[in-house]
DNA sequence: GATAATTACTGTAACGATACAGGAGATTTG
DNA sequence: CAAATCTCCTGTATCGTTACAGTAATTATC
């Protein structure tokens, strides 16, 4: 075994322009060898060459020692992973990239309209959570959602520029996830398919919330409910849609219809919406939102209409943050937790690039309303 | 010149476990020549060597056509470019950041803690609009800002993963903005420094906000004005500061001590301490808000007080959407627009990359107010 | 004691791109 | 017409990593 007492620098080379300085050492026999770059400062970034002269070590074993293979001494591995420690070796990714096409790379897609209270900050550090002390980077896709919400699949499956995706507003039929199940790319949607393709996703019981949002309204007397729902194209709206319906038989109330806006209209068609929906003949005694921003803008268009929260009228509505409390307290609120969403999401993608069975991987979580805490 | 006229193809290899087709040409003299693979449905990803055979050119000629570079005759960078185009080439990111360290990454710095309706979502669209067409992808690069922000710069740094660096909740003394300085990693930041560095950023004028937000109240009667800040250490604090002591003193009012707490406390903390503040002896007739989500809790606070919006004590607050007027219309808001601060951050970034002066890389927007329009 | 198997390590080639140093052929120059 | 110049193109080496096909030395097998 080679020790560094045996290495000895016999050339040095100095390329001025590069600043960098290479030498070659002679070792125990007569070959030479080249000693790669003198750190100067320790700025030089290690690689496997680095630790490989250190280690008088070839490069291929030292790789392999870092991989602890079966086929390396257990003191050499030792010795390897002491060196690499000490000097602070990280694997150069483009290196293992273009060897391997393993990019370490999760991309989460968004679409621009993505926004309603923190909905983006959430999950994009839930996601962050899980990737922290793994050697995944997290690459922001994002699309204008009006636009084809299929490029930007089509770019990273062309392009294989990710190991994984992480894919929201879910269709029922959603020809991204069929595309990137035909290509054999890892993913996880935030939110259910139904295409009788099995696949990794986490998803909020927004069936279980419309029904027992009901349930509430009801409970305190109210019958004619209307409710605010997401864009008719996503899959939850249709959850919300049979939750709704199934709490309306359920617990004996009728459907007041509100379909002249959706969650994601602006806040201003949404109050004034509901203020002629209040103001008029039919105007509910419960009312149902499936999201926290657009609450803001009913509240104020039900009180435009001179009605008041929890006298003439409740509110029944889900948030992502603690918001609507401090709005008005007489909300019944329901928190989606989207920062669990994106870690659920997270170790769903990771797991699946591990090669985990999709139908482990699919989560559901049941709403929790804040005035059962 | 070679037409494809004179390649032929003498030899076909199929390796059956890697799923590939190679196979060798004859070009128009005896030399052999690896032909590459043979796309199966157009599923191989082009790259160089797929252009080179399809033309009859040499890899390097390829790549300095597309690159446009002086050497290349006319003709031939129109057919290299036509042949790229119809085959849907895009040069393999890591072969390029390989070869050249180029990564064609921007990397954005937040702290879990950004999150103040939307800051995250904004900011990460903005950044995306002006990436969008560029060859630059967006990384999200987390930190808990309790611990050590240098963190994720010192890695960025080590590793080279980044071409330009976005960093927010900067500080008048920062040392991030120093080592990326003497690094010589091209950055922007949000929100300025006070260190003798001149480098690029975007900030929002939050001097004259807080100097405008006391003069709006002086206007409305108010003269015992208390103000929420935000944390002591950023560099927006000071800037806010000394707008609102200006202010003070420019318009003849009084400040009223009000820092047991910070935009960044819990709203459930700044609820209470506004209570408290309102219910007490020296309760304030104006309020000012560095930030629309602890607005929310203060109003709620106030009210919790007995005091009323627009009669006992008047609100200037600062917001990042349009949310407020919704729950308040009487709250004075000033809008920061956080997408169009992405936008100038990524267009700093970038020039800086290209070489640009950082004089020339610094925009202050002004605060407009709502109640203005 | 010769052969086989095992252990521990190594060199070469390749991933896709580009910097660099040519190099053939046409065109100009003296 | 030879030499110099210009145009346009090409081969080789290299970035850092890993798959693969070895190889030398030691240990086990009969």
């Amino acid at each position: 075994m080679l020790t560094p007492s045996c290495l000895q620098i016999v050339q040095i080379r100095i390329d001025e322009e590069k600043e960098r300085t290479t030498f070659m050492v002679r070792l125990g026999g007569n070959e030479m060898r080249d000693g790669g770059d003198l750190k100067d400062g320790a700025r030089e970034r290690p690689t496997l060459k680095t630790i490989a002269f250190m280690t008088g070590l070839g490069i291929t074993t030292v790789s392999r020692a870092l991989k602890d293979a079966p086929d390396i001494g257990a003191d050499t591995k030792e010795r390897v992973r002491l060196v690499a420690r000490q000097i602070g070796y990280q694997p150069n990714r483009a290196g293992v990239r273009l060897r391997t096409g393993k990019t370490n790379v999760i991309a989460l897609v968004l679409s621009i309209e993505e926004e309603l209270m923190g909905f983006t900050n959430h999950i994009v550090f839930g996601i962050s959570e899980v990737l922290t002390g793994t050697p995944y980077h997290l690459v922001i896709t994002p699309h204008a959602s009006a636009r084809d919400p299929m490029v930007p699949i089509r770019y990273i499956l062309d392009t294989g520029s990710a190991d994984g995706v992480i894919i929201s507003r879910t269709e029922p039929n959603d020809p991204r996830v069929a595309l990137m199940e035909e290509r054999g790319m890892p993913f996880a949607t935030h939110g259910r398919t139904n295409m009788g393709i099995v696949h990794p996703y986490h998803d909020y019981d927004n069936e279980t919330f419309a029904r027992e949002a009901v349930r509430r309204l009801v409970a305190r007397g109210r019958k004619n409910i209307a409710i605010i729902l997401p864009e008719g194209h996503l899959s939850y709206t249709g959850h919300s849609i049979k939750g709704f319906r199934d709490g309306l038989s359920l617990h004996g109330a009728r459907s007041v219809p509100f379909d002249s806006v959706t969650v994601e209209s602006p806040l201003t068609a949404i109050h004034d919406a509901t203020r002629a929906l209040m103001s008029g003949p039919d105007a509910p005694d419960g009312l149902i939102s499936m999201a926290g921003g657009c609450t803001i803008a009913m509240v104020a268009g039900l009180e435009a209409a001179g009605k008041k929260l929890g006298r003439d009228v409740d509110l029944v509505s889900k948030q992502n943050s603690d918001l609507l409390k401090w709005i008005r307290p007489e909300i019944i609120a329901a928190n989606e937790d989207i920062r669990a969403a994106g870690m659920e999401l997270a170790r769903a993608v990771l797991a699946s690039i591990g090669g985990a069975a999709p139908e482990s991987l699919q989560t559901l979580y049941q709403p929790s309303f804040a005035e059962d805490a």
